[in-house]
DNA sequence: GTTTCAATCTGAAACGTTTCAATCCGTAGG
DNA sequence: CCTACGGATTGAAACGTTTCAGATTGAAAC
């Protein structure tokens, strides 16, 4: 394998003036980087990154932790990650965390093993103590789709309070009355505080909160919301649910469908996300839209200024606003 | 930050004896382990993956690269390649060539900077030149949704052309005449096989094979299934339409529903990949199902095999076959 | 002709691990 | 009691890069 000595004995100069020309082109001389270039390209040197790694005390890889790859959502926020990274030259190292804070420990702990420069993560739990320990280790951390845990730390979050309530009071301002929320598990932030906002949407219509029929499923999969759909229909069915995430709801839509329920005359229903295929359901579904690939984009940008302009970076913690977009699964207020 | 040898000094035995704890704990005796292991707990010790890397001259990390990180197919391949190399404590750096050659050129290099174990890849082009430069440098390749280049190389593939056949059979089965081919790029294998394999059951039905209408898309999304379906819309619609994915089959849909075109009656349609949201579209969408997350499953498990048992790994090539799954969007040959 | 200076280049040390030949120790066999 | 042996442990070398103090230029200033 072909090191940094032997381009080094090619070109007729020392391996130091190769890194130089590997790391800071413009302190070589015009004649002497281009000889080393072209030794470079000739005998197919390609850099030892461990090597580089372990020397420079960084790396150029950043760790991506999401909840759910299947997920449309955050396949979207990868690809916005992905694009910056690869831009910027950086490679992306990706865990799934499928829900499960162990899993999701054990990705961190590979990450932290590879000297990861920087982790993305949308926390599946709300423990910052395992993120606390990445800081301590050098690894800056940008949560995503979260607010942050403490100041000194960015993070990219989308307003799930005002995305619950404005989802409930389009299905008030549908005529519905009796409501269902499917959602996922109750300790994910997301699922919480839009059921929040759906509370709060209820009380300031002037109904109990409390009369928001609430069914939690283990996952956030379409499978799942077919069965919370089966649950609805031996139960008794609401006016209206809303749901977590648009998978659960385009489960939910399919268990109703096919037990001949017509959605929305006699049920409501809405999402969450607006992933590209809820515009494509049988009965094209309303849901709530956020900037998904924004999300990556913007965490990543945030995560590798962190890193490579720590005395210039200020923290920053953005929260966006989720939009409604109504179609055919919600009466529309006007008819 | 602390080493092995602080480990080492913390335990009282030497820095080797704690590689050997890391590495072979079987190698060594009951009580020291424990004592070192309690030691690497108590200092939160964490092992250097690059210093390890360097030393050892492999890294725990495998590449995959994708052509479309949005597309659930991949997605899913993604999932299944991901659980497996958790399973086995490696790490899995995700590249997303979106389709360009240049894009998969630099996300290779990146992987072979980081020295990565193996490489998962379905190849967005025909160059088999640079996956063979990666194995000059040792890093193992399994093709993944694609045929060997090579005898010495696992592959885990489908087969194309048989399912580009039963899907144009479906269709004739329906009754359909005048048909269309909605395709990606055509320097993409999947796509020209799953042509060919639609020329050959126009052929052993009896019709003239260059009687398909070809429309030849640059991306494999809904959108540009979209612009297909206005396309087909301009220029007259056939009798029934076969789509290279399911991304494109869902936008071709979506013209057509939008354009007041009935599906099946008036159009049948057909897709690729029967990707979780093909049955729950607008119209439920026929397909051409495939093992998708076994594809990244095996192929991750051979790789690592190759990888980890160099001496007893044979080399395989898997070819799996996919399924038709009628749905709504096609006529059923009964009817 | 000497001094100064900047620009350029050199070479050895260091990063944290793994590896392996060498050493040590206790026990079984003679 | 001596020898042999196997298991356990040691310690130093090596992996390929980066870094940085110092060496070497050649030109400018006096």
């Amino acid at each position: 394998m072909v090191s940094i000595k032997d381009v080094a004995a090619h070109a007729g100069v020392s391996p130091g003036t190769v890194s130089n020309v590997l790391n800071r082109p413009g302190k070589v001389a015009t004649a002497t980087r281009e000889r080393v270039e072209a030794a470079i390209k000739e005998l197919g040197f390609v850099r030892h990154g461990s090597a580089s790694t372990l020397r420079a005390g960084h790396s150029r890889t950043i760790g991506l932790s999401v909840i759910d790859i299947g997920n449309p959502f955050f396949t979207e926020v990868a690809a916005g990650a992905e694009d910056v990274a690869s831009e910027l030259g950086y490679a992306v190292i990706l865990g799934n965390s499928a829900g499960s804070e162990e899993k999701e420990g054990r990705n961190l702990r590979v990450l932290a093993e590879q000297r990861v420069r920087g982790v993305l993560i949308t926390p599946s739990g709300e423990d910052p103590a395992r993120l606390d320990r990445l800081r301590e280790r050098g690894i800056s951390v940008v949560l995503v789709d979260h607010p942050a845990h403490r100041p000194d730390q960015c993070a990219v979050a989308v307003d799930d309070v005002a995305g619950g309530r404005a989802a409930v009071a389009h299905l008030l301002a549908g005529g519905a009355r009796d409501l269902a929320y499917v959602t996922g598990p109750l300790t994910i932030r997301q699922c919480v505080e839009r059921r929040e906002g759906a509370a709060a949407a209820l009380r300031s219509a002037g109904f109990d909160p409390d009369g928001l029929r609430v069914l939690e499923m283990a996952t956030m999969t379409a499978r799942a919301g077919e069965k919370a759909g089966a649950d609805l229909l031996d139960a008794g069915l609401p006016d209206a649910v809303f749901c977590a995430n648009d998978l659960l709801a385009l489960g939910v839509l399919r268990s109703l469908l096919r037990a001949g329920v017509r959605v929305p005359d006699d049920v409501a229903l809405i999402g969450y996300d607006d992933i590209d295929f809820a515009a494509a359901s049988a009965v094209s579904l309303s849901s709530m839209r956020q900037p998904t690939y924004q999300l990556g984009r913007i965490a990543t940008e945030l995560l590798l200024d962190e890193c490579d302009n720590p005395e210039t970076h200020a923290h920053q913690h953005i929260m966006f606003q989720p939009e409604l977009v109504a179609r055919e699964s919600t009466r529309c207020p006007a008819a």
